[in-house]
DNA sequence: CTAAATGCAAAACGTTTGCATATAG
DNA sequence: CTATATGCAAACGTTTTGCATTTAG
């Protein structure tokens, strides 16, 4: 935890920007979350509980920055809102989501499942790939299991 | 074209919806422009080309419909708006997409790739998947060749 | 004939911006 | 000390909504 605040603070220094106490506070929040899809909103709520003074406009602000950064990924779920996702340490590319149509739960998958596919795209499309989004929408096992029991 | 207009026009009626004229006019500029990726805004002005009474209003609530009836998919490409694509006829999942992170382009990719991660999915996770959407950010292949020219 | 759909304007929503003030480095 | 960051409120662009009116089936 310690340590990679250290290291975002270093990568904030090498591009001359500052670790402000605000900006601590919202990637303290982001590591306490890590597993949850958290909206700028729900991220200013969370780190208002600890530093009442911030305001909306520097979360936001905070959060651009990081994405800018590649320490968190923006994600949009299709509900009119953005979300904001940290990259596990040294992870090249965006993990993937299974976003259940019933619940509403999502749930994160850390493999990297589309290496040939990518080789693929490199191939026959002639594109350079950098970074994927890839989501899946269908049913998870407990909402599998309810529609049994209706039955 | 008259053939799928008659197909959604079923599709409407077996919910006790209506084709109206608005709609009609609506899924037409969709059907024009099925390589594009319009907003509704977009759809609109196209539509007050032939149909010059039809309202904004109107667009958001036909471009929701289609959505529901599978029509159309909504789809977000980071930019603040929502941007609505035809599925192919009879295509059981929504195709993918290759973003130039440089000049903004994008290219659709008709093919899935997708069918043994979906297995995987299914097997390893249980979870059963209904639809997907995956993006490829990174560098068309005009893009790459405009970079190798800088040098 | 009536439930469903429309157009319009107003409201709501998430997000961004301008600016005077504060502060990390 | 100064460039960078902050909080606040106002502005922004997209999307949704309420309502009186129209219309497809």
């Amino acid at each position: 935890m310690e340590n990679r605040i250290e290291k975002i603070k270093k990568q904030l220094h090498s591009q001359s920007y500052k670790l402000t106490p605000q900006r601590e506070a919202t990637v303290r929040v982001l590591l306490e979350h890590e597993e949850d899809h958290l909206s700028a909103e729900d991220v200013y709520l969370l780190v208002k509980e600890k530093s009442p003074e911030i305001g909306l406009a520097t979360v936001y602000r905070t959060l651009e920055l990081l994405s800018e950064l590649k320490v968190v990924d923006k994600i949009n779920f299709g509900d009119g809102v953005s979300r904001y996702d940290l990259r596990k340490e040294g992870a090249e590319h965006f993990h993937h989501h299974l976003v259940c149509v019933e619940c509403g739960s999502v749930k994160e998958i850390e493999e990297d499942l589309l290496g040939d596919v990518e080789k693929l795209i490199e191939s026959q499309w002639e594109f350079k790939v950098k970074d994927h989004r890839l989501t899946f929408h269908g049913i998870c096992k407990d909402c599998q299991s309810k529609q049994q029991d209706d039955k």
